[in-house]
DNA sequence: CCTCATAATTTGAGACCTCAACTACTTGCC
DNA sequence: GGCAAGTAGTTGAGGTCTCAAATTATGAGG
């Protein structure tokens, strides 16, 4: 076996269920709730989209998903992040990025200057190098996006984007809550 | 720093955007396609309720994401699944499940049978100590899920449900045409 | 100036994940 | 029967990620 999708492909249907595709959705039951139906497809969906985009990167210019999109944080400010901010906007450990960034920064994508004002921070740039790569592989990429996008009306686009908006909002201030709750129990 | 909520929650606004929170998004521009603004909120989303679970696994029942996941899809097989079934259900590579089985099984949660018909192939099943250990979790975990998502209402949560359905299709599709149009310019 | 709490990174261990190569088995076809 | 092609699973290399501990620097108070 070889991928995934090779796998789906030609296994000619052997489960029980109806013909449908198989994924994380497959683990609910009709008894549970309707949140968790909501997750598990939410999940599956970012799934194929990352592992879509992932390969695509992949065999379209050796790169992958995350040094992509550290990349494409960093085409969007000319002078710099620093590793935390990157590793906010990335929601990802300051650890990982610290990887990721070496790595880029032996290719040549990426290069590290001192903060004057603070001696223990970076802030990290793209190279000429790095911006030309990333350029070549943008537009592609939003084109890949935009077909996987592109099925819906405007209005649905809209709403779709509203209700995630929502969602996330909300996720953060339940995190907000559930952190005061317990920074008051330790009091 | 040990943590990106604990980054998040003690940097005190050090952008010079909106006082919004940083993420995914926050790489988009605004002459960028609504699809990828769309891709890059579902991707974050996504990555809110993952970590936000994976961290209370862990601190609530020192399980990781990757081993709940895979006994929740064994607990509605009590026969068992194939290691590729387990694969194309989790959406993950086969050497992928090999690892997390291994793991499993050491910690006897989980036990390989040989499949009469095939001798290739192994059913994976939950033990009565995995099933136990399953059962404690999935109904916590239930909640958990439920708390994110309780912020619609059912017209909401039927639509975003229905939304992400579409997609979900949509996405496969354009995968199988995509691979028709390789194999058939291949002959 | 000194100290201590805090903050920005890095490090290392360990888990996860993909890809490609490999083994062992099955199936179809002669 | 016997062989080619395909399938189920494993393996190993390498990248990604988290967590916790360590390192170095800042900044406020004594």
């Amino acid at each position: 076996m070889r991928t995934i999708s090779s796998t789906q492909r030609s296994s000619a249907i052997p489960n029980h269920d109806e013909a449908q595709a198989l994924d994380q959705e497959s683990r609910v039951d009709s008894g549970d709730h309707r949140a968790l139906k909501l997750w598990l497809r939410l999940l599956t969906c970012s799934n194929l989209v990352e592992t879509r985009v992932r390969s695509r990167l992949r065999s379209n210019f050796e790169c992958t998903l995350p040094r992509f999109d550290l990349v494409a944080q960093l085409d969007r400010h000319p002078d710099g992040l620093k590793m935390g901010e990157l590793s906010q906007r990335l929601m990802v450990t300051g650890g990982n990025i610290t990887g990721i960034a070496d790595q880029l920064e032996t290719d040549g994508w990426v290069e590290r200057a001192g903060v004057d004002s603070d001696r223990r921070a970076w802030r990290v740039k793209l190279t000429p190098r790095g911006r030309k790569a990333f350029r070549q592989m943008a537009n592609v990429h939003e084109n890949w996006i935009v077909e996987l996008f592109d099925q819906w009306s405007d209005r649905e686009q809209e709403q779709l984007f509203k209700l995630l908006g929502k969602l996330k909002v909300g996720i953060r201030a339940s995190e907000a809550d559930t952190q005061e709750r317990e920074i008051k129990g330790r009091e």
